[in-house]
DNA sequence: CCATCATTTAGAAGATTATCTAAATATTTA
DNA sequence: TAAATATTTAGATAATCTTCTAAATGATGG
């Protein structure tokens, strides 16, 4: 949870991510998109790496970047648990018996 | 959006988020559950709140702090952007009118 | 094999952050 | 009004973070 808030906290790195969004790109087409030299770049992937944000795969010279939003559940489940219970009626009974005095 | 990653990305302030979810807490509680001088946690207070995420009430000597969830929202919707669109089958027709020919 | 291209690693500088102690403000109570 | 309580503000220090330049690594093409 640590690594991945971190990892968050950075307008450069939540841009990777959007860009992601719509396909891979390697490490250079990343960059050429920011104003800001590669090494820097290349740090913040690093960050989203290890927050497990993202994935690399290396093909040849160029190393592939890719979003990897297994993560993302984790993080959507923490805001959850915010979000007051609605009583919201259930689209379908989820138990079947006999039903109690008080439902 | 800034303000909002920034104030989660410290795990003090995020327990801070989870014990308010429980009810509203004066200044002094929220201090008493931390290893931590007050105002220290005076100064986590005021970074949750430049980032909307608690509302402070003075009532007499005490503050009390309460959650605001209404910035929340804003955060699912930038997390939710990331999820792939499930095909899932509309529950009810939103819109009614002739059914086109491709319906 | 050497030059070039893509990317990372290393190391440094400056900015930001978390935390502390000391002091200030504001409210209640004796 | 003075003492006590709740909380914040101010200022300092140490740690962490962002970004840079220079150099290293690894793959490709002549």
């Amino acid at each position: 949870m640590n690594s991945l808030f971190k990892a968050l906290n950075d307008s450069t790195r939540r841009e990777i991510l959007e860009m992601l969004k719509d396909g891979d790109m390697t490490a250079g087409d990343i960059a050429e998109r920011f104003d800001m030299t590669k090494p820097s770049i290349s740090h913040h992937l690093d960050l989203l790496k290890q927050a497990d944000l993202v994935a690399s795969v290396k093909k040849g010279q160029f190393i592939y970047y890719s979003l990897n939003m297994t993560v993302m559940d984790e993080i959507l489940a923490w805001f959850i648990q915010f979000k007051p219970a609605t009583a919201e009626k259930p689209r379908i009974r989820l138990q079947v018996g006999p039903r109690s005095i008080t439902e």
